[in-house]
DNA sequence: ACAAAGTTAATTGTTGACAATTGACAGTTT
DNA sequence: AAACTGTCAATTGTCAACAATTAACTTTGT
């Protein structure tokens, strides 16, 4: 395990895709915030690097839908309107009932450990009672998708919420972190470790009904303007 | 409808995109077949425009998993394994019970009109035999995530109905195109009509179990070998 | 005071040139 | 003969300059 050259573990990415990664990680951590402007010219000097670079990165997040394109005009972040977050919302929901469903029917012992490994971290987020506890919640959401063996699926999972980080971190105030999340969340695995399909994916549709009525509420006292929200159209 | 200017419609769209749509059009018409390697130079004379441009095109491309590129060596079609073909075969069924669903629990007339309308098409493609009857099995298929309402989920949706219409492009033999096919999806669209929801996603639910049983016999023959598929990584 | 038209600064759209990397081929060594 | 090394053509990666478009500002006319 200790080769004489570890480092640089040919890992020779493009320029653009460093940027992307630097710049999706600061939209989704919130870092930027939702609905600010972004100009070629200053992200350029700021990573220094030239204006086509970050071009092809500011491209690549458009297609990701974590920011608008305006011909001419400029970039800007996403702006999520409610109907926005109910439609990812519902999107997100769906593809995790249906990797619920999967990772039951294919789960072994190595996924069993890292589903309890994860929620146990989860466990440990709650008592500390810290942001921390989002990024578990995310992982123990994350983990389950990456069990179904789906990689398309994991990667339109991806998509999606990382569009939906982009307004939780707009809100500061976090939606459905509270009370009773810890053992929501074991209703929700206990059939996939038992390899249960049916019941997982039943298990997800209950979970994601009852987050849909909090956030309805929520959102029914933010009253967000609908701001201009893209997906990528294509015609 | 006479107006002075009635080309050019405010339709002025960068020259990039311009490029993407027809280069897509092609990789799922199936004109250029998949596994098929690009080259900028070639593309932008092709084209009559610069690298530059058709590099942004290409990008596009790679973002929708249509091309992969490979780092100083080129672009090429994504070639799908079964695998991938699974995988997102299951993903667009988990969509289109989603689209279903909702498309039952909010049809109204106009949309219950607009619905018979792609059955019919559907009915009388079936009639001539040609190969119109894939595209109105298409069409029938995206009316309904239309009529879900739900924008990006129409959208992923298409992404994913893209990336395996290159797979149905390289295969000349028509899956699941056959006897019977008419009358299948009237009990597919038969419960969105009434509003049905839960019937609805139930019906999808059992079209996709047959379609797959009839899938996995096909590519049980085909036998292709894994080739490179990229689901675009971001890490 | 108001509205329309003209002007200008800022920003993106597009291009061509140069640098870096890859993969194949030939030459060399063992 | 086989394996390694160096060279070279082809291709992408990156950059900086120029063109096109937008949106805000200023001016002008009423």
């Amino acid at each position: 395990m200790s080769g004489i050259a570890d480092l640089e573990p040919a890992t020779k990415q493009s320029l653009d895709r460093v940027a992307a990664n630097r710049l999706r990680d600061a939209l989704v951590s919130g870092r930027i915030a939702a609905g600010a402007r972004l100009t070629e010219i200053s992200l350029a000097e700021q990573f220094g690097l030239s204006r086509g670079t970050i071009r092809a990165a500011l491209q690549r997040l458009v297609s990701e839908g974590l920011i608008v394109q305006r011909p001419y005009t400029g970039w800007e972040v996403t702006t999520l309107s409610p109907h926005d977050v109910w439609e990812l919302g519902t999107l997100r929901a769906s593809l995790e009932g249906l990797a619920g469903r999967l990772a039951a029917e294919r789960i072994d012992d190595a996924g069993r450990t890292a589903l309890m490994n994860v929620f146990r971290a989860m466990e440990d987020a709650a008592r500390d009672e810290n942001q921390s506890l989002l990024a578990a919640d995310l992982a123990l959401h994350r983990m389950i998708v990456s069990l179904s063996g789906n990689e398309r699926l994991a990667h339109h999972y991806d998509l999606i919420t990382n569009q939906l980080r982009l307004y939780i971190a707009s809100s500061n105030r976090l939606v459905g972190i509270e009370g009773g999340i810890v053992a929501r969340h074991y209703e929700l695995i206990e059939p996939i470790l038992k390899g249960d399909g049916d019941a997982a994916e039943q298990a997800f549709r209950d979970f994601f009904h009852r987050s849909n009525s909090e956030l309805a509420e929520f959102l029914a006292v933010g009253e967000r303007e609908p701001v201009e929200a893209a997906p990528t159209s294509k015609n």
